[in-house]
This record gives C-alpha cells, sequence and structure tokens, in this order.
DNA sequence: CTCATTTTTTATCATTTGTAAAATTTTGTC
DNA sequence: GACAAAATTTTACAAATGATAAAAAATGAG
C-alpha cells in the first residue's frame, strides 16, 4: 500500500505514533486524517536545540514524538521556567497560534528530540475547509485550556511543597529528566528552598 | 420585522448586545448566527446568587450581559478567589464544558446580574452540524485559552504588589466594584499583605 | 579512573509574609 | 443622622522564604 500526497517516505514507513496522538485529541474520520497528515513532517533537533523564540512570530508548532523540553521566560532578573513538554504533548506559541503575535516563552529541548511539525497557517486553511477538522481544532484548544487552567488552579490553591509532592506523583520521570533547578524555577521557589522541601521529606 | 424560531420576544425586541458579544469571538454569517441565537435566552438572578456549583457537572455557560461575579474553590482551610467575570465575559465550568466532570469553582453574582444562558448540549450539537459554529467554538476555546495562560504568566512572573498595580492600570473598575478581601485572595495574599501594598503607594 | 565542572545541599542571616487581635473606617438600615 | 454590622487598616510577633556563600555530591570528558 502506498499512500498519496505529500507525506514524507519517512513518515509513511515507520510504526504510526502519530494517528494515536492526532485521535486522542478528537477521532478523526479517515479522509480528515490523511488530510492532515498530508501537511505533518518529522523533524529531529539535537539537545540544547532552542525550538520557539519568545521575540518570533512562529510559524509551526509541534508534537513531541520523543524527548522532553522546557518553556521558560526571561525577565529583566533571571529565567523562569514555567512548563515542561514529554511524550505526546503539544509544543505551541499559544499568542502565535491564537493572536499571531509574539509570545512569551522560548521553549529548549533538553534531550535530542524527534517532532512532528505542522504550519499554523496549513492548519488554519484546513479549519475552514474541513468541520471535522475544524472540531479537531476546537478539542485541541479546549483540552489545553483545560490543563491550563489546572498549572493555574495548582499554583494558587497549593503551596511549592504540595505541589512538588503532587509533580512526584503524577510525573515522577520528569524529576528524573529534568535538573532540580528548573523544577524549582518552575514550582516558583528557588533551588535552595527546594533543597529544603526534599530535606523534609526523607 | 418578526424573528423566526425559538427565540424570546424579550430577546428579538431589545437594542442587540449579544451580537457584538458574539462576532467578538469570531465573525459568524448571518444564518449560523440566527442558528445560535435560537438556542440562547436571557436570565436574571440577583446579587449573591450561585450560577456555577463545583459539586455539580454544570449543563449550561453564560455571557455576562450586565454586573459582576467571581469564581472560588474552597479549600479545607479557606475560599480562594480566582477569577472574577464583568460585562462581555463568559462564564463556564471548563471541567464541565470539556470533560463533562465536576469543576473546582462556585461563580458567585456579585451584583443582580443579567446573563444570556446557553445549554452546552445544544451548542455540542451545532458544533457537529455547522463548520463556521465550529470554528465559532474553536475560536472561544482558543481565547479563553490565552487569557487563562496570561493569569498563570501574571501569576508566575509577579509579585502580588505588581499584579496588584496591573490591575489598577488595567481594570480599575474591578477595584472598586469588589471587596478588597476577594481581590487579596484572587491575587494570592492575605488582606492585611494587601493592606501594606496599598499603604505604601500612598 | 581522575580531574574539572556542574548541580545540589547545607548553613547563616536578612527580609518578607502570615497570624491574631485591636482600632479604624465604611456601608447599609431604620 | 445614629447605630450596628461589615470591611479595611494597623500593630506586634511568629513563621516561612530568599540571598549569599561554602561544602558536598554528581556528572562528564579525556
Amino acid at each position: 500500500m502506498t499512500i498519496q500526497g505529500g507525506m514524507s517516505d519517512e513518515l509513511a514507513n515507520q510504526p504510526d505514533l502519530l494517528d494515536p496522538l492526532l485521535d486522542k485529541i478528537y477521532l478523526l474520520p479517515a479522509l480528515s486524517r490523511l488530510a492532515l497528515k498530508k501537511y505533518i513532517r518529522e523533524v529531529s533537533y539535537p539537545k540544547g536545540y532552542i525550538l520557539l523564540r519568545a521575540d518570533k512570530v512562529e510559524t509551526d508548532i509541534y508534537f513531541i514524538k520523543k524527548g522532553i523540553v522546557r518553556a521558560y521566560a526571561q525577565t529583566p532578573a533571571n529565567e523562569i521556567t514555567f512548563w515542561f513538554g514529554q511524550e505526546g504533548d503539544i509544543v505551541i506559541s499559544m499568542k502565535s497560534y491564537v493572536e499571531n503575535q509574539k509570545g512569551y516563552e522560548d521553549v529548549e529541548l533538553l534531550d535530542n528530540c524527534d517532532l512532528y511539525q505542522l504550519k499554523i497557517h496549513d492548519l488554519q486553511q484546513l479549519f475552514g475547509q474541513d468541520i471535522h477538522l475544524a472540531n479537531w481544532g476546537r478539542k485541541l484548544a479546549e483540552q489545553e485550556l483545560v490543563k491550563t487552567e489546572e498549572r493555574l488552579i495548582s499554583r494558587q490553591f497549593r503551596t511549592a511543597g504540595q505541589r512538588y509532592n503532587e509533580l512526584l506523583q503524577k510525573n515522577p520521570a520528569l524529576i528524573q529528566r529534568v535538573q532540580l533547578g528548573y523544577i524549582a524555577s518552575y514550582l516558583g521557589i528557588t533551588q535552595v528552598s527546594l533543597s529544603r522541601i526534599r530535606a523534609e521529606l526523607k
């Protein structure tokens, strides 16, 4: 079986991790899914690569096939990490995607990463043409919205110590994969404070 | 001129504040907008009324025509206000809307309020039928997402004092309309701390 | 394996923020 | 306008967090 269209051989030939990723958002009819996949290509970048830049209107969004990334913002005083992305997560500059404006964040690869790349422009064209893809895009935004709301609530309702424990429970792998300085920043405390919290747990 | 369909006379007869509210999200073709408005009705509730409840899967969403509301969550220790809504804002339990699950929040009316009410079920039906409404729903989620992200960033990047000043500048009316205890909670500090911040500004 | 570099922890002190209680101001009702 | 209730500010003290520096541990290159 061959798949027609602009899809790369690379993408067509390997066991497909993309389909479940797309369907997790919203179950698409086969034709709509194919139409979308025509515009998706796979890319790899090395550890340390800056995938998105705060001073730029980004033109692409990414799905993480393999690897881990962090989003951070530069402030006059220091640098604040406010998001980690792992396998299955979506990397978007929301400001670019929604408002065509510069975002807040740089996104840095903390590992060598394999990514699925998709042009925002192509996606928006599809939204106007295919009701299933329009609803897929709706669910994409809605699911990110719930996740973002959960992060906001966690931050507003829980102390840094509680949030660290929450992270330990829900995502123990993250703490193995990411250095504690970034995690402290993510929790909104200094690395010294995080050390104190960790010391209390022993 | 008469408008056919299920729209109430009340809604049809008054100067329409609803159209601009709907179009601000995403400019709809006339037919799609009419299809949507058929399911929207206007309701009023008094100050103190609890519009959404944390322990309930909510079935409706609301647009605020007139008035001001707050969302808060009950914690074992106390009550945390984490959102204010005013004219033009949308009141949704995102967990109910997106995942059909209980949310975190009660929403209390801080004034007598006029609201536009819309059943989530009806809206979701429309999303499957009309690509323009599907894209309207997409933009609704996307715009709320950017707003939520901005609240998260504000909270993570700025001190309570900075955030109070930001609020003073961007939304001075809010501070007039809402008691400071709620605003302190919203800023993530005690009322005593907020008093200290306000005292320093004089 | 060893050394240099980076990351994490520990210790000390200064600052900020919270808690509790009292004093003051504002609001709403009769 | 006077009173009661609610909201806000002030004060004093306690607890938590940050800044800085130094020690310890972990990581990585040769």
